[in-house]
DNA sequence: TTTCGGATTGCAATCGGGAACAATACGGCT
DNA sequence: AGCCGTATTGTTCCCGATTGCAATCCGAAA
């Protein structure tokens, strides 16, 4: 291929300008419709706006960013896109920010801390307006933050909190979760219900545990410890189905007697799933399984996954909303304050729980 | 929260020039390591590098890009997220263009053209180095492309094609991965195999199918067309995985006899095997089944699917050498060629599929 | 006639950095 | 002494758009 001129066919606001007649000013201000817009008269505008329709001119965003210190992207960083957890939140915050004009700019910390600060760094560098971090692991500590106080740019997490920063957050009620799930068993007459746990270091473990113990201990439900175990703490998201599976079988060979298992998410509880048909029990007819996040693929299984279902995509909007608050106080040169918010999850009923 | 100064503790060159007594252009020669650097004596060097550090100097990428004429940014656009082809592809191309110091400006088009348009827009104002998209419908027609042939934007699409364009293109072999799958069932021993054809608008459709064609002819296999479905065009990703189940469903009630199923993706083959479940028909011990793609789930479900493989992390890295390479031709002036590339499928034998 | 407040538009500085072109100093050579 | 090449650093003019401050013109009020 031929390369054909040195401009690359770039039209700026000069040459609309000039072909105008006006000055850039002018120009500027009629194709921003700027405050001054009110003044230009219409035929000026007219003639301006025609011109640059019919030149092809696209506005420098480079140019425009570096004058007015507003990038209209904000960086999102994930810590890890082959989560299944991920594909929902990326898409909540995409949808969000489109009709905002504004444009995400992806980066992906494969849990690695030093490219999760890397990538930090990169970010900085180009100015986004805002951070979204999609996060569930501590892989990070305090002074990559300091940074971002520095500079005051807004950020909120998804899914972890860091508390004692100027970092807003988003998460699912995992204690009213975790109630959920047993409720929900338990209201399907289960009583001898195998648990399995979240990994510690993960932050949701705890909540969504102490949810079902509340649940328990009101319900005057016992809960078997030799019936509850509790994943490793392992950064790859697979690993998850594959401690279900072994874990599962593990109960099995012990002999424990259980008619459902709740699962701390869903990839482990399909896991089970696949231990159980291993061991020739059916689900549900001998065991019940419940997960917890409804990924896409819980509702594709055989059969398809009961699962206490986290908003994501909302999540992900929610978070945009308020980054893009603290954006619009921080220009407004208003103060604005941090968030942490907590939505609420909700009980999806499928094919893998069955009363007895 | 409040507000602390107006500079946002922003460090220029020009802060680290005065501090260290040396000219602006000076500290951006050492900083970016220029030709002249050679003459810098280690000294100043040292000093500027040192001056940099303490005082947090970070570049301004606006500023340089504006000079300099390149953002190091490619555009990644996506048809949808959510469809789990995507995921593998958009980290194949994260993880290659990091090393490079590349940033990828995340837009998906929601199957939608004048989002496609929309965000095609946004892209170029933001003079992205490069643009992959990744498509499988043809949602977009010539016109579109003539900014990008005009801007001599590198380009290149994954799963798609368009002739006559300067937009190079990654793709696996459908041909041979259609012969992969049927060849893979001939050899098991199945000869009754139903198959669940693709959309008639995807341009993968009609290749694959050819390569199943091919086999057959050259097996002197004979295909019964009583056996043989075909997905219809639609967008939404889950769709498929609904329709090879109801295509499946109308198999077995005009009592067709199969032992084997070729689906055209994971996803019809997994609604397929679902359907077959609901039936009775155990897989893979009374009917076997292959999909194409190996999407995460496909691995994961019950059992699990024995399916054809699109290399889609390695799609995802070579278009980005594609453009890359274009790009380094582009700057250095020289002509650079469009590439259209076919990767090779992958059989992956698991437990869906079995002999007879 | 003078003054004054819109209505309209232009000038010029500026954002942070890149790079061509000077400018200066110094040692060595003729 | 005059010239020149090699280090070493500074001047200055962009890049493309935004924006505060003027400048001009005009009709109306004083």
């Amino acid at each position: 291929m031929k390369k054909t001129d040195g401009k690359r066919g770039l039209v700026t606001m000069r040459d609309v300008a000039q072909t105008t007649g006006f000055s850039p000013a002018t120009v500027s201000i009629v194709l921003n419709n700027a405050p001054l817009a009110r003044y230009i008269a219409a035929s000026t505008r007219q003639r301006i706006e025609e011109a640059a329709k019919r030149l092809g001119y696209r506005p420098n965003a480079m140019a425009r960013f570096l004058r007015s210190k507003r990038s209209q992207s904000i960086g999102v960083m994930l810590f890890d896109v082959t989560d299944p957890f991920c594909t929902p939140i990326l898409r909540g915050i995409e949808n969000a920010l489109y009709p905002l004009g504004y444009l995400p700019i992806f980066s992906d910390a494969h849990n690695q801390r030093d490219r999760f600060e890397r990538y930090l760094e990169m970010l900085l560098e180009r100015h986004v307006d805002g951070l979204i971090v999609v996060a569930n692991w501590l892989f990070v500590d305090i002074h990559v933050l300091a940074d971002l106080n520095k500079r005051e740019i807004p950020a909120a997490t998804i899914g972890w909190e860091i508390p004692g920063t100027r970092v807003s957050s988003v998460m699912v009620d995992n204690e009213t979760g975790g109630r959920l799930a047993l409720e929900h068993l338990y209201q399907q007459g289960h009583r001898r219900i195998a648990i399995i746990r979240g990994p510690k270091r993960l932050i949701d473990s705890a909540p969504r545990w102490k949810g079902i113990q509340k649940f328990a201990q009101s319900a005057r439900l016992e809960l078997d410890a030799g019936l509850v175990m509790q994943l490793p703490d392992e950064f790859d998201p697979n690993s998850s189905f594959e401690h279900g599976y072994r874990l599962t079988e593990e109960l099995l060979q012990h002999k424990k007697k259980f008619t459902a298992l709740l699962a701390f998410d869903d990839l482990a509880g399909l896991g089970a799933m696949r231990a159980l048909a291993k061991a020739g029990i059916k689900v549900p007819e001998e065991c019940s399984v419940i997960g917890f996040d409804d990924v896409a693929i819980s509702a594709l299984s055989a059969p398809s996954l009961t699962t206490v279902r986290q908003p994501l995509e909302t999540m992900g909007g929610a978070a945009v909303n308020i980054v893009m608050e603290a954006i619009k106080a921080s220009r407004e040169n208003r103060d604005w304050t941090v968030v942490s918010q907590k939505l609420h999850p909700e009980l999806v009923i499928r094919d893998s729980t069955r009363g007895i």
